[in-house]
DNA sequence: CGGCGTCAGAATGTATACATCTGGACGTGT
DNA sequence: ACACGTCCAGATGTATACATTCTGACGCCG
């Protein structure tokens, strides 16, 4: 391989093939069910078969490509019912996460940290407008999910969470990009964030069940998302993984 | 490769050294934490690396190893807290399944299956005392729990059940096995059988909230196990996964 | 004496040739 | 017309040579 190949991030194959079919399938080029062959794709990429098959081995780990019978791997796909059952799958291990931590009592200092972030979205969410706005809830948004998914201190819940969000439709912040209509958007975002509050407040009170309840009911907000995204048509491509379900 | 190579079960390389290095995982013949190193390890298995790359790609994917940072695999070990966690989770996760069977209506022909298993547990099991109804017990224990995670329906709660379910110490036969102390064990499985019975008539009622916090009690068992399990030394070899933990 | 660059060795990453398996097209026999 | 076997094209499985990267030890320099 003595050419440039610079194609995209990454230092090895192996890494920019990964994230190169990773976007091609959230993106919905290449449609669910798809089975992937490795020659074609070694082709189209201009790498050899090896690290082709590390790529997809490592989507699989991901959840994103399924191993077919009798070898090779196919482009999973969902049903409108899977992404309901996913986010109420995140409902129900944040919920445990919230649980465990107002139970076990959460790290001081990961509990002030939420709050930081927490606070952060008040001094704007009451106010906001610009798209700008817009964006910066989406990534503190995250920020909040990941720290709530920390607070218990168990790796185990930790990760687990990791993989249910990795879906790109159970994401926490999966239907908040592009719902740009900005009066439905900014309701939303104050629904959120007083959830977020109850939520933390449970916590600290070390109120398990309550906190467990409120991190359920906080994930149906993907859920509602989801049927309004449905009935509009653009949103295949505006939104990440939406293109995956085939229903 | 015009040699014999008749190991053990499975036909290809792959699935021979995938099964080969489960079990000496599982068996604590390679302790957690051990970096893997796949030179030595197709030398040892008297095969090339590309099956065994792949083999530890495919434990990966089951939990059993981890991706080291700089490219590699780990055996992944796990401390007394993750074990108590893994547990817990397959309790959350098991309550969330009979709770959607209950919300969602269970399928009658899976509730059907599910109450055969149950009955014929209690054909034997107010009486058991042979080694031969122990092990009969511990079968029909991994199929009811198996028969529960399909009842609700859901692919996607399936599949992270079978998960959890796959580290070797939360699974729900895990600490049955073993446990030979014929008074403990039989009132272990009395309970045990009793709560099955339990989750299956709240399931049928409808009566989501019972039988969420049916199945996570029921999980406790396993807790229980896990400690008097602890304080017996040559347990680590007999239950399969204990040497994982190293805490 | 401590920090840092350099270098060797060993590990993983990659390409490629060859082996094996699998599924469907095609033909043949009844 | 249907069932069955054969065969072949194309897929994955495997081995191996070579490239690259990483790590840790050593020794130089400040």
């Amino acid at each position: 391989m003595g050419a440039v190949m610079a194609e995209r991030r990454g230092s090895t194959h192996t890494k920019r093939a990964t994230y190169d079919l990773r976007h091609r399938i959230v993106q919905g080029e290449i449609p669910g069910g798809t089975r992937l062959y490795e020659v074609a794709l070694a082709e189209e990429m201009n790498i050899s078969r090896t690290p082709v098959r590390e790529a997809m081995s490592r989507l699989a780990e991901e959840g994103l490509l399924q191993r077919a019978p009798g070898g090779g791997f196919a482009v999973r796909s969902f049903t409108y019912r899977d992404v309901i059952d996913a986010i109420e799958l995140r409902g129900v291990l944040e919920g445990t996460a919230a649980r465990l931590a107002a139970e076990r009592g959460a790290d001081p200092g990961k509990l002030k940290e939420i709050k930081e972030i927490s606070d952060e979205v008040d001094s704007f969410v009451w106010v906001a407008e610009s798209a700008r706005d817009f964006d910066r809830y989406t990534e503190l948004n995250a920020a909040f999910h990941d720290a709530l998914a920390a607070l218990c201190g168990s790796e185990i819940v930790q990760a687990e969470l990791r993989r249910v969000k990795s879906l790109p439709f159970a994401s926490p912040s999966a239907f908040v990009l592009g719902q740009a209509d900005g009066d439905a958007a900014h309701r939303a975002m104050i629904i959120g964030q007083t959830q977020h509050r109850a939520l933390v407040e449970a916590i600290e009170a070390r109120e398990g069940a309550r906190a467990e309840a409120i991190a359920r009911e906080h994930a149906r907000i993907a859920r509602e998302n989801l049927d309004s995204f449905r009935n509009v048509g653009d949103s295949l491509e505006s939104v990440p993984g939406l293109a995956l379900i085939v229903d």
